[in-house]
RNA sequence: UGGGGCGUCGCCAAGCGGCAAGGCAACGGGUUUUGAUCCCGUCAUUCGGAGGUUCGAAUCCUCCCGCCCCAGCCA
């Protein structure tokens, strides 16, 4: 299918070609930034939400940055930071300067802090969390303010000093803001601005022990690096009060604002963090980067593009509804990408023989065909030979089988191989379970890139590959990791919903002789079975491993 | 329940008072040495529901219904 020829709307690029037209904004003013917090791999999620961050940025001529939202140690690792920026230069986009840290900013909000307190907006509680949560108050229920929230600003000052200092335990006190106990938005109930958290920090080390809240960080990174359209999802836009009341009362150099947009969610698909972290911790799958995980990383060993992910991401729109996407419409934009861009070659998944009796033995004739049927990509070599492979599926002993129901060999009958010959299947071998091990065959002379005489009919075109030219290769087929449209929803464990066919190992499976030298991470399609890639880091020309990317389209099979 | 967000074809969605775009899926047909690609065609008298305003409403008003998010010292 061809592209959307109208782009996908986008209501943020709508707001800032409007903050243009106003004069708010000179196009190459335009600062973005995509934030993630490095504690988990990025998924289809995170694809979607840096391709608007840096693709606004790209399409107004402005920057877009690359900040990690790194103010909780306890969870944050610098595995996730690498895998992260690795991910978002795969996909293809150069961030803004330097890699950004929100820890860089800590000094910066330490100050503001004070500040706050200064101007009697802050005060340290020493509430305990389960305390300040019963004064917190309920939804119909305004909260109370806490006993500490009158304490002066010399006491104040001391008290998050000494917090910094470590002199107190986790947990013992926090830093809040003093806002409004009763707003029916309980973000503005004091939320907290600093915890006490005695752990190492991946960037900044044993430095602090007190940590900024999201709350008390995001806006103001934003205000830092001159952020002015800070884009986020629609869980933050409770939070946008409390964004916009730190700009208002602190000193910042710039002043952002906040746009909230739906998520992407997929069917079939789970992207929660935590769940993700359970499929690699509980060895459901082989690791973060496994081919069936919705990681960046995993589909990217699993052979989606780059261009491919990009190109659906860029036909959503950006809205503020939040709906789930079938993944029949990703893998749409898959088969374009692939279908346009891989190579084309003859790979047998499941071996079975062929003999072609009236040619010779030893001989090798070297066909050629074409690697793409309509881009330029050259020709690649096809040798034939007398001793092939088919698959397994493509020949059938029952001669009722009607040429429209199977076009493919049937004894008796006739078919032709891919790039070469018009053949028939004269005779059959079975092995002692009764299943065809070699079938018989001759070949109707001059019929590459002809067609047959008169009378001559065949059913169809099969793929093949040449048993003494051809290489042994492992192919790994994927499916989709879940059977439920939703696996976590419902009250069972998502796990429940797990495919247990959704990988299979053939190991017996031949490649054309050019295939082997492919480089890892190349794409092809495989003729009438779908888009492979090989692998990223198993594949070699010794030991060649391809993983299925996905099937071609199948109009007919649960038609026939 | 208080606050915030959202309800238009099976899915994602345009539309912003003038007579329901597009993509995915589905279904017919054509081309084809991939049952692929490509091409052509079909697919909402109706916009969560009920009232109202208007010559005219998916678009404005009222009420009702449904879904999502928030009560971390997570982000």
């Amino acid at each position: 299918m061809s592209k959307p020829e109208t782009q996908a709307t986008n209501f943020v690029r709508d707001v800032i070609a409007a903050d243009i037209a106003a004069g708010k904004l000179k196009p190459e003013e335009l600062v973005t930034r995509f934030p993630p917090e490095p504690n988990g791999y990025l998924h289809v999620g995170h694809a979607k939400s840096i391709c608007v961050n840096f693709g606004l940025a790209e399409q107004f001529g402005g920057r877009c940055n690359l900040r990690f939202d790194d103010t909780n140690p306890a969870k944050e690792e610098q595995e996730y930071v690498d895998a992260i920026k690795e991910d978002v230069r795969w996909l293809g986009f150069q961030w803004a300067g330097d890699v950004r840290f929100a820890s860089d900013y800590f000094d910066q909000f330490y100050e503001w802090a004070q500040h706050l307190i200064r101007k009697g907006l802050a005060y340290v509680c020493d509430l305990s969390a389960e305390q300040a949560s019963e004064y917190r108050g309920w939804a119909t229920k305004p909260g109370r303010p806490s006993p500490f929230r009158e304490r002066s600003v010399e006491e104040n000052l001391d008290l998050l000093e000494r917090m910094k200092n470590g002199e107190f335990d986790e947990g013992s006190r926090v830093l809040r803001a003093k806002i409004d106990m009763a707003s029916p938005n309980m973000n503005l109930r004091d939320p907290t601005l600093y915890r006490i958290r005695k752990q190492a920090h991946h960037h900044t080390g044993d430095k602090w022990c007190i940590y900024p809240s999201y709350d008390f960080a995001h806006g103001q990174e934003d205000a830092i690096e001159g952020v002015t359209h800070s884009i986020c999802t629609l869980e933050f836009a409770d939070h946008r009060p409390l964004y916009d009341w730190f700009l208002e009362h602190l000193p910042v150099p710039s002043r952002p604002h906040q746009y909230e947009f739906g998520r992407l969610n997929l069917d079939y698909t789970v992207t929660s963090k935590r769940k993700l972290k359970r499929l690699v911790d509980e060895g459901h799958v082989d690791g973060w980067d496994d081919p069936r995980m919705p990681t960046i990383h995993g589909m990217r060993r699993r052979g989606f593009t780059a261009r491919a992910i990009r190109n659906f991401c860029d036909a959503l729109p950006v809205a503020k509804s939040d709906g789930v996407v079938s993944i029949a419409q990703f893998e749409s934009a898959v088969r374009d990408d692939l279908d346009k861009h891989a190579p084309r070659a003859m790979a047998v998944l499941n071996p079975l023989k062929l003999v072609i009796e009236n040619f010779a033995e030893g001989e090798v004739e070297n066909l050629s065909a074409p690697r793409h049927p309509k881009e330029d990509m050259g020709e690649r070599r096809l040798p034939f030979t007398r001793e092939l492979v088919i698959d397994v599926e493509d020949f059938s002993e029952d001669t009722s089988l009607s040429r429209k129901k199977f076009k493919r060999l049937v004894l008796g009958d006739y078919v032709r191989l891919r790039g070469a010959y018009v053949i028939k299947a004269n005779r059959v071998e079975h092995d002692a379970d009764g299943k065809p091990s070699t079938v018989f065959c001759e070949l109707v002379e001059n019929t590459v890139g002809e067609n047959p005489p008169e009378g001559i009919k065949p059913r169809g075109v099969i793929h093949w590959v040449s048993l003494s030219e051809g290489r042994k290769a492992t192919i790994r087929k994927y499916d989709r990791l879940f059977l439920s449209p939703s696996p976590d929803k419902g009250e069972e464990d998502f796990l429940t919903h797990i495919n247990p066919t959704c990988k299979t190992v053939l190991e017996d499976c031949w490649i054309e002789p050019e295939l082997a030298d492919a480089a890892p991470e190349s794409s092809f399609q495989f003729e009438r079975e779908g888009y492979f890639v090989a692998d990223r880091f198993d594949h070699s020309p010794e030991n060649p491993v391809f993983n299925m990317t996905i099937g071609l389209r199948d109009n007919w099979s649960d038609k026939a």
